[in-house]
RNA sequence: CGGGGUGUAGCGUAGCCUGGUAUCGCGCCACAUUUGGGAUGUGGAGGUCGUAGGUUCGAAUCCUGCCACCCCGACCA
């Protein structure tokens, strides 16, 4: 496989195409803004939407499913959400096609107009709450607790693979409530929830926050957020948890008759993590050899390569390679033996290394002699050579110090990329030239981060949770400000 | 959607200015020798040159429209 060399530290933006489309993840489909993801990228897809599920699941929530389409008319209901989204909604106008009779071509046959256009779903909260409105009587018909996995369509004017595309994969959730502390405690909780699987599964340190207004999902009272930092110094949100009110509740006439016989509208939330992640995992881990994969995220989390010369070492070497791959499932890794024998060792090598296989084990005739296996690690690039005695064990605890060294590398640069400035020249330097996350004051109007955004490109990323407070002045307008927020530019 | 660029075999490319149906490398197939960091040799297959028109005896090459992608803007819960 010749595969160009970009690297990661002259064009990021060109690295990470070319390391998506190498490592097999995903490519450009004849459809403008949309990705076909390939069987490897999507089986990384898989092992997160499994992680997410079972967390969903233990928290008292269940899976279900609602139409793509969604009545134009649902969307004017409420207000500022039909602002938010109006401009990057697909339409479906007509539901037949003809052909005509003097170009023979396939066109829309104008007879087949809809009464009603359908939208193409940028997010659900319309076509649930309409539904919800038919599911909720009572207080006892509450709480609802559901999670949909889908795909959306925003058309975006400027995609890139996985982190903006036209049609994206994600799962959303959508929960009613009876009152607002429950709606408030759902909507953290599942911020925690998404905060765990980022450090714990993509190894991606995140800092939880809330959005500023300006920031704020259409339709909520309150936007939490996790932010990363990616490798190039620009932020990324990595998932986002809703607190929407009675806002979709007053929209769609939502109410329950509580315990008192009173009526009172439902109170909502939702939240949502897409495909996106993959961008995040790549651009959190990777190096110019390629893909860089958590070994909890990994598809193959070991890979065994057997070495031979002649049909004698060949058949020494693949009885003990079988009996490591044997022992190695046994255990629950992830484990694949490469015994093709059309490919030279270094070629595997070098394309585990690009598809992010955090283990290889390679065993030849020296190794059978002695009883030992060479070891190489992904992350740190380190070979030793080991003693088979023991050797599951040895690889168990091998792919945890991986996992917990990845997340340590990502959280070290994280916080070396977070800069405390009071002054407007510092903030302007440490964002041109150190780049990453920017902690300053700022006197909490949308005017003044309007004014920065078009003054620098940095938006506020969130307003960290337990934020400590502190009397101070906004580095750009020198008003009163009373804490620090993270500004950063983002994807 | 505005400015700039690109599009030739699965991938990366030469040829385009100065028109005559296409170059090279990798990959692929067969065989042989190989295999501890991207093997070597020999033979072979694979292209309506993004697409639709136009100019011309003749278009990858010149002209126009369209499509896709990349970079910079605008836009982006």
């Amino acid at each position: 496989m010749e595969i160009k060399k970009v690297k990661r530290s002259e064009d990021y933006s060109a690295w990470y195409n070319n390391l998506v489309k190498h490592a097999d993840l995903a490519e450009h489909s004849a459809v403008k803004g949309c990705m076909v993801i390939k069987p490897y990228g999507y089986a990384i897809w898989e092992t997160m939407q499994a992680e997410l599920d079972r967390r969903f699941k233990e928290t008292g929530h269940q899976n279900a499913y609602f139409p793509l389409f969604i009545p134009k008319s649902f969307f004017s209901k409420e207000a500022s959400h039909v602002d938010g989204f109006a401009k990057e909604c697909a339409v479906v106008t007509h539901y037949r096609l003809k052909v005509d009779e003097n170009t023979r071509e396939i066109v829309v046959d104008p007879d087949a107009k809809l009464d009603e256009e359908l939208i193409v779903r940028p997010t659900s909260e319309t076509i649930i709450w309409n539904t919800y409105r038919d599911w909720i009587q009572s207080y006892r018909d509450l709480p609802i607790l559901i999670n949909q996995w889908a795909n959306v369509v925003r058309w975006e004017m400027r995609t890139r693979l996985f982190l903006r595309t036209a049609e994206f994969l994600w799962q959303e959730g959508h929960t009613a409530h009876a009152t607002a502390e429950e709606a408030i405690a759902e909507t953290k909780q599942m911020l925690e929830v998404y905060a765990d699987f980022a450090e714990n599964i993509l190894a991606v340190p995140v800092i939880k926050g809330v959005k500023t207004p300006n920031e704020r999902f259409a339709g909520a009272l309150d936007t939490y957020c996790i932010e990363g930092l990616m490798q190039d110094g620009k932020a990324l949100q990595m998932g986002t948890s809703h607190f929407l009110g009675q806002n979709f509740a007053k929209a769609f006439d939502v109410k329950y008759v509580t315990k008192e016989n009173t009526k009172e509208y439902v109170w909502a939330t939702s939240w949502g993590v897409s495909t996106r992640l993959m961008g995040a995992l790549i651009m959190s881990h990777s190096d110019d050899e390629g893909l860089v994969l958590p070994p909890r995220l990994a598809p193959i989390q070991v890979v065994i390569v057997p070495i031979f010369r002649k049909e004698a070492e060949q058949s020494l070497v693949m009885e003990k390679a079988d009996a490591y791959f044997a022992a190695l499932k046994a255990a629950g890794i992830r484990v694949k033996l490469d015994a093709r024998d059309n490919q030279s060792p270094g070629f595997k090598f070098a394309e585990y290394e690009l598809k992010g296989v955090p283990v290889r084990i390679a065993i030849g005739p020296r190794d059978v002699t002695n009883g030992t296996v060479e070891v190489a690690r992904r992350d740190t690039k380190e070979k030793q050579v080991m003693a088979e005695t023991d050797l599951v064990h040895k690889i168990e605890h091998l792919l945890e110090q991986i996992q917990t060294n990845l997340y340590q590398k990502a959280l070290d640069y994280r916080t070396e990329h977070i800069t405390a400035v009071n002054t407007w020249d510092e903030f302007k330097d440490i964002l041109e030239n150190k780049t990453g996350f920017v902690s300053a004051h700022w006197d909490g109007t949308s005017e003044t981060e309007q004014k920065i955004k078009e003054e620098t490109k940095a938006t506020i990323r969130c307003i960290p949770l337990n934020n400590h407070l502190e009397e101070g002045v906004c580095v750009y307008s020198g008003k009163p400000s009373t804490q620090r927020v993270l500004f950063a530019k983002a994807y």
